[in-house]
DNA sequence: TTTTTTATATTGTGATCACAAATCGGCAAG
DNA sequence: CTTGCCGATTTGTGATCACAATATAAAAAA
């Protein structure tokens, strides 16, 4: 018997028309995400085969995805976990963040219309009262929420899929983050990103868009926090 | 019977260690990347298995995987084609790369040594030599790996995957580009980026990363060469 | 006790099959 | 000639099975 303990995955309600291989990639995805699977964790297509109660040909493509996508890492012996964080590697993953995603508003400040900028501060607004409550895992979606309808106001826009793929490697150590430093959240950059918006101003978008990252992981990356983590998930090889 | 053309996709030899899976991945990657299959050409995974004289498994497992790397896309009928481009998307896509690309080498400048810059030298000594012959393949092949060999360098580098994802969608069309105007490579970026990192200069090789990029590409995002060729390779829809 | 070896169990890979959704064909009605 | 409808076929999805590679465990040798 393997001694491995026994991940347990809340699986959401299925969608109509929903494949059985996106609800499998929906609940994985966010599983990973939120950091419920420890980096090192060995996932087996048979063992989630079962928690979810599906056959095994879901689970292995839901798998494939996310490796490609770099949510997982495959070993060379065709293992598949969680791929276990470093400082360095955290730092270039905030810095590609950076870079990405303040083109990417840079792109999309063009194209951004009443609509949008309605919907910004929506988003913005209910960041700040789950915020307020506490609410951690509310706050990473609407944050998402929020940086997703910026770029996305681009019609031609190619860069969110990466984007996607970088918060995925990020996600359960940002969400670490926040839950150390929840009140630390006092500059409301997203307010400075919509005021550079509503000036047509490029270049203080951008520098909104850095802060706003900067800001959730600074705490983390530069102290000894980071290191502590890493230490004490990164049992497994 | 369907009407469209038999796609031929040559195939390589198989690796020992490698699995049909990986190798009917590499044969439908190199046969989107040179533009083999047309965009809005329909791919059906029972006509790939049997050109291949494979099962249907590894040929969607492979089909999924290009897709989540964007190369192939995927609609809501189920059915995968190569996305047809459009001049705004191509220029967005040209953008993108140079924002990754030129961040990606200015993070890998500290790292490198007299090896790379060897490796550096001697695969753009090919790169001439294959430009002289007007080998358009080896272009694109030494090309790539000339900038993998550069971004690699940063031993914490997470950017890598991102990158080939782009140059998997601009994969088809630059060939073209390259095909059009081979004479056009005068100026060679590649010395001035190795200049630039022997003097350790951050912004003259952002600078000539961008540069190369741009020589690639604007004869085409600038002019209607590729309206025309837009219009002529999407036929379907 | 430590290391090597051997046997057992587990895992990923690939093939085949059943089924439902979608596509394509012709045919009839306008 | 165009438009809408219905049947035949193709296609993707998901399940199950066989097999080889890998890992795990116990047993044997040092």
């Amino acid at each position: 018997m393997k001694s491995e303990k026994p991940l347990n995955l809340d699986a959401p309600e299925r969608g109509a028309r929903e494949t059985l291989n996106q609800w499998v990639y929906r609940c994985l995805r966010h599983a990973v995400m939120i950091g419920r699977v420890p980096p090192g964790r060995a996932l087996t297509i048979r063992e989630i085969a079962e928690a979810l109660g599906v056959s095994t040909m879901p689970v292995r493509e839901a798998l494939r995805r996310l490796a490609t996508e770099q949510a997982l890492e495959v070993r060379d012996n065709r293992r598949v976990l969680v791929p276990h964080m470093t400082a360095a590697k955290f730092r270039e993953l905030c810095e590609l963040r950076i870079a990405l995603e303040s083109h990417a508003a840079e792109r999309a400040l063009p194209y951004i219309n009443a609509n949008h900028m309605g919907e910004l501060i929506v988003i913005d607004d209910r960041l700040d009262t789950a915020n307020a409550a506490g609410d951690h895992e509310a706050v990473t979606g609407l944050n998402q929420q929020f940086h997703r309808c910026l770029y996305e106001a681009n019609p031609h826009q190619v860069s969110m899929p990466l984007i996607e793929s970088v918060w995925l490697q990020l996600g359960p150590f940002t969400r670490l983050a926040l839950s150390k430093l929840q009140d630390f959240y006092t500059i409301d950059r997203h307010s400075q990103a919509i005021e550079a918006i509503r000036c047509q101003d490029p270049r203080g978008l951008r520098i909104a868009i850095e802060a706003d990252i900067r800001d959730g992981v600074t705490h983390v990356g530069t102290a000894e926090l980071l290191n502590a983590y890493i230490r004490s998930a990164g049992q497994a090889t």
